[in-house]
DNA sequence: TTAGAATCTCCAGCGACTGGAGGATTGAGG
DNA sequence: CCTCAATCCTCCAGTCGCTGGAGATTCTAA
């Protein structure tokens, strides 16, 4: 195997994602399959390490696999199908944006949570109506 | 019933969370279990609403079922046990205000994509190396 | 009074992993 | 060269967090 290619396990290693998860990605088409040595073991390079932390932060942010895989084609392929792409990436750009004002209305609430707690006053609580505020929702269906 | 307590079927019109949800959220002890009508229908009250809607952002958001029981245990006993309260309120924190970086690193990057593509100009995509990218990873182990 | 809507419980299935069983391959130390 | 732990392979079953269908009961409104 050449220096410069990847078994599975230093790849796992690299990215923080375990390595049923990466054959699971490979599974199901979020990541290419992989070349093989010749006795069948995967072998990746730089690229993959970067694509698959791409997918581990957009999983840890929440984002699901098929939205994963829309913004991957999309990074795949800049100045591609510009019509569809852009309809595409502006759903998502709205949906990033909305997460981070909701973060952000929760982070003051925990926020304030900490420093009451560490001055050791006795105060009331407002998380739960802070997050469950509708003017924090940005879905209309409801 | 009075008219001041809510059938589960209006719960999940007010909250956006599904009927069967819901109950699942009962079974697991997230929700308190309802009281029952005569016929044994759940009945609730303003206060659910609150709590659901709190559950299904946070959900949104990505906390996990555990985090958002510790959220809920804090937010309902405020000024209880400061020292554990302390420490799990503050890891709470530093995961939202890492998710808020993360995210807003990847709005820039949506945001740039969409603007080439207004420009229909044809230029490189950089979403994955800005989320790939190991300084924006907060995480230690690897 | 009776059709249809809403609820109940139970249970099976799905998305996204996670890990164990059983077997082959590799490579560092003796 | 040989061994043996480490690493990899495939297959498959299990977990978490829902989601929805089946079949039975209850409520509501004409």
């Amino acid at each position: 195997m050449p220096t410069s290619t990847l078994a599975i396990g230093a790849l796992a290693k690299r990215t923080g994602v375990k390595i049923p998860t990466i054959r699971y990605y490979e599974s199901i088409g979020l990541l290419p399959e992989a070349p093989r040595t010749g006795s069948n073991r995967r072998t990746y390079d730089e690229a993959s390490v970067r694509r698959l932390r791409f997918i581990r932060h957009a999983r840890e942010l929440g984002f699901e696999v098929e939205a994963i895989r829309q913004l991957l084609t999309l990074a795949d392929d800049p100045g591609g199908p510009c019509r569809e792409a852009d309809v595409l990436a502006r759903a998502h750009l709205a949906e990033i944006e909305s997460r981070i004002t909701r973060l952000e209305a929760l982070r003051d609430e925990v926020r304030r949570m900490v420093e009451g707690c560490a001055q050791d006053q006795v105060r009331s609580c407002h998380v739960i109506e802070v997050l469950a505020d509708h003017a924090h929702c940005l879905h209309e269906r409801h």
